[in-house]
DNA sequence: ATTTTGACTATGT
DNA sequence: AACATAGCCAAAA
């Protein structure tokens, strides 16, 4: 287990209800910019094991990355029953809602 | 040791 | 806005 791997971890499971980040957010915190595919590669390792909540993580369009129908409707699912934020189709990450947060200021 | 493979991303058309 | 392309990087083959 190297620290990378704790740091995406803790990250994750920090992530509030109702909120979602991207893969390359997490990498980013967790010290390593390009490291987009080493977060996905945890969450696809760990989610269980940690009781991360995998579904709070989405690609950098906002849109849900799982590939197979069956795992990304039960995303979806999720993510609509926390009342996630949507516009245009399109998930809000933490670091945008921030944003979103700022221009109504 | 080398190649392939992704639940990825930034950038340029 | 949608698509292609180049980088990316650890694990598996």
């Amino acid at each position: 287990m190297t620290p990378f791997t704790e740091r995406v971890i803790q990250i994750i499971k920090c992530i509030p209800e109702g909120k979602v980040m991207t893969y390359g957010q997490i990498a980013k915190l967790a010290g390593s910019p390009r490291g987009a595919r080493q977060v996905v590669r945890i969450l696809h390792a760990m989610s269980k094991k940690y009781h991360l909540p995998w579904h709070r993580v989405i690609n950098a369009k906002g849109e849900i990355a799982i590939m197979d129908d069956e795992g990304s409707h039960m995303q979806s699912f999720l993510l609509q029953a926390e009342g996630v934020l949507i516009t245009d189709q399109r998930y809000i990450s933490l670091a945008d809602y921030q944003y979103q947060m700022e221009e109504h200021a």
